[in-house]
DNA sequence: CCACACGGCGACAACGTTGTCAAGTGGTCG
DNA sequence: CGACCACTTGACAACGTTGTCGCCGTGTGG
């Protein structure tokens, strides 16, 4: 159906050309301004189908001065968490006729620059996304009268930040095994790069506190270098002279290793809640019990907040908490092997009493595909 | 360290005028062009610096009528599949100076449709790399001669495509069967829809007759309608009055299911490849054999092969073909229950005889993180 | 000493689109 | 009947960049 003329993509001026009116007339219909008169408009319309004519982004945004894509820049789409979120981004961005541009941080501050700037100041998006990796990005400050910036995952002061409650749902989940009269409660890879994963132990540490449990540094792991086997570490801590009895695992991807060790040692009576959810996790048993950090609702935050910003500057930046969910499976409700001390106030085996809000579903399908 | 003047973004001739140069100069020192010389670039770098000016991509690419980005139009994100195949791209799209423009498909054709035209004449991208729905897309051929397209995961004709050698893999994962002497070997998730499933059905067919065994349509599961209860799927297949006593699993998603079903009833003695592998198939018991179809595999040749046709526009488009790997991790090595007839050659309970290429390595973390 | 080549650089147009402004037409009101 | 208004349309400049062409000055060979 669609013809070209010569070799040249169909411009406004063959549109124009083809239907009799200025380009100004193609113009106007093209952006659904009021004043054409009907038929004028057809003719038009009837053009563009029939050249197959399509806008020109470079040339609107070069005019405009921003164009119709939004940058989003997170740690890497290799990880489903971040993939699935910019899915939630641009399954919305579509909704609004805006595309989507992807970069990838890998972790590294300078590549964040590098992709911020390209995104903000090269591609002049509409709007930017982005998972921190810096403390601060000062480089972005000169564009933000002009393009609106969001944070997702880890939260920035001076932006509009969507996050999780870490501490609280850390809170709920350590104060669950302490309902279950657990004493020794492992907090499974720690890694201080990450923000979000020092406010979950600061969460930790502060049921720890309240419950008068002492706190004891060899129940932590800790990623060095970026690094830590999940297995010997998962030996390590049950096999200390008073070993764990419940495992806290800071992210899905510990949680993952840490499943994997405690099966291959049919170790089935540890507690564990997981944060973070993950596609096995209601599959082997016990199931995993896991606080659910939903990208979906993550990333439509995020865009929602950014097609906010677009529309009006707002006031003040600030946070905005996305609602987890503590998915009870099996694992998280393990009790305590022997009620030690006369300490806890409920110590049953079957589900917790105490917390945890009530969340059914938990057999959404979500994870792998293919 | 960078000052906008102004309210302004710094533009050429703002850097122009800093350095003392004329603008066309600045051009020249930004495209690294010969004739400058090494004191005027000096002056025109340090201008850059200061002022911290990014080229004008949409100015760039209006003037060059192709942009510094490369469009990628896949199902949907959500599929870990394909985030770590756009993963892939992205990495190598960077070292080449090319942004990456997602947008899903949904598996829907018309959204196709007005996604590839949005990037190809809209954004005018360098290139485009997508998962084709539709069985034609006629409407990128006004476009071809400027920008190459490569298809992924699924053949087209007219283009050069990256798929993996469906039908060969899944020959050997039902052949491993039949050496192991099943007789009764369920297609479990057969979808229309897919011509990759489709090769792998009519791999799975031609071994059944080679083997002399016969074609039990009740031994395939069919997806219709896009859905099919993968649970009572199983179930249905293991109370034949002749059970499955093998499955292949023609795609991830269904061997998730499957795996989650056979779990539930604690049934651990049948046998079991997927096509495509998951985060789990290591961690459950039996871990579950799969067919590793590589996603940065995938990625890598796709790129490679855009930016080898920007370079030259190459002869007739190919199929390219990626390996995949098999990977034995038990369940695709359970015997046939009772040695029945006297069919096959071999037959012991260990590892496999006949086929299956070696590959170690499994356990490569994939899949899952976070 | 002159013609010419060449390295280095700048003026200007053009890419496709939209904002500004003005012009044309027909109708309405005083 | 004339002035004014609403509605529709078009001419033109401008967005930031690069390609084309030509200019200038210096050196080189005849």
């Amino acid at each position: 159906m669609p013809k070209i003329s010569g070799s040249r993509r169909p411009g406004i001026k063959d549109v124009a050309a083809s239907a009799g009116v200025s380009i100004k007339t193609v113009s106007r219909v093209v952006n659904a301004e009021e004043a054409v008169h009907p038929e004028t408009r057809a003719r038009v319309l009837h053009a563009i189908q029939v050249l197959g004519y399509v806008p020109n982004t470079a040339a609107r945004s070069l005019k405009s001065g921003t164009g119709g894509a939004i940058g989003v820049v997170i740690d890497t789409l290799a990880d489903p968490f971040f993939a699935a979120l910019v899915s939630a981004i641009e399954t919305r961005a579509l909704t609004e006729g805006l595309s989507v541009l992807v970069a990838s941080s890998n972790l590294d501050a300078a590549q964040e620059r590098e992709q911020l700037l390209s995104l903000v100041a090269g591609h002049q998006v509409a709007g930017v996304i982005f998972a921190p990796v810096a403390p601060e990005q000062p480089y972005l400050d000169p564009y933000r009268a002009v393009t609106p910036v969001v944070a997702v995952d880890r939260s920035r002061a001076g932006y509009d930040s969507i996050v999780v409650d870490d501490y609280g749902a850390t809170v709920l989940a350590v104060q669950q095994f302490v309902d279950l009269g657990h004493e020794r409660i492992a907090f499974f890879d720690r890694d201080e790069r990450f923000s979000t994963i020092e406010r979950r132990m600061s969460g930790y540490l502060d049921v720890l506190r309240d419950a008068g449990l002492p706190f004891d540094p060899e129940l932590v792991s800790e990623t060095i270098d970026g690094s830590l086997d999940y297995r010997s570490e998962a030996d390590r801590l049950l096999a200390l002279d008073r070993p764990a009895t419940a495992f806290f695992a800071s992210n899905a991807k510990a949680a993952i290793g840490l499943t994997a060790a405690l099966h291959r040692t049919h170790r089935q009576d540890t507690a564990m809640i997981a944060f973070g959810d993950f596609s096995f996790a209601d599959v082997v048993r016990p199931g995993v019990s896991c606080i659910d950090q939903d990208p979906f609702l993550i990333g439509n935050a995020a865009i929602e907040r950014l097609l906010a910003l677009r529309e009006s500057p707002s006031g003040e930046p600030r946070e905005w908490i996305v609602p987890t969910a503590l998915l009870q499976r099996g694992s998280g409700e393990i009790a305590a092997p022997l009620p030690a001390r006369a300490t806890a106030s409920a110590s049953g085996a079957a589900p917790a009493s105490g917390a945890a809000p009530a969340s059914a579903s938990t057999t959404t399908t979500r994870g792998d595909a293919r």
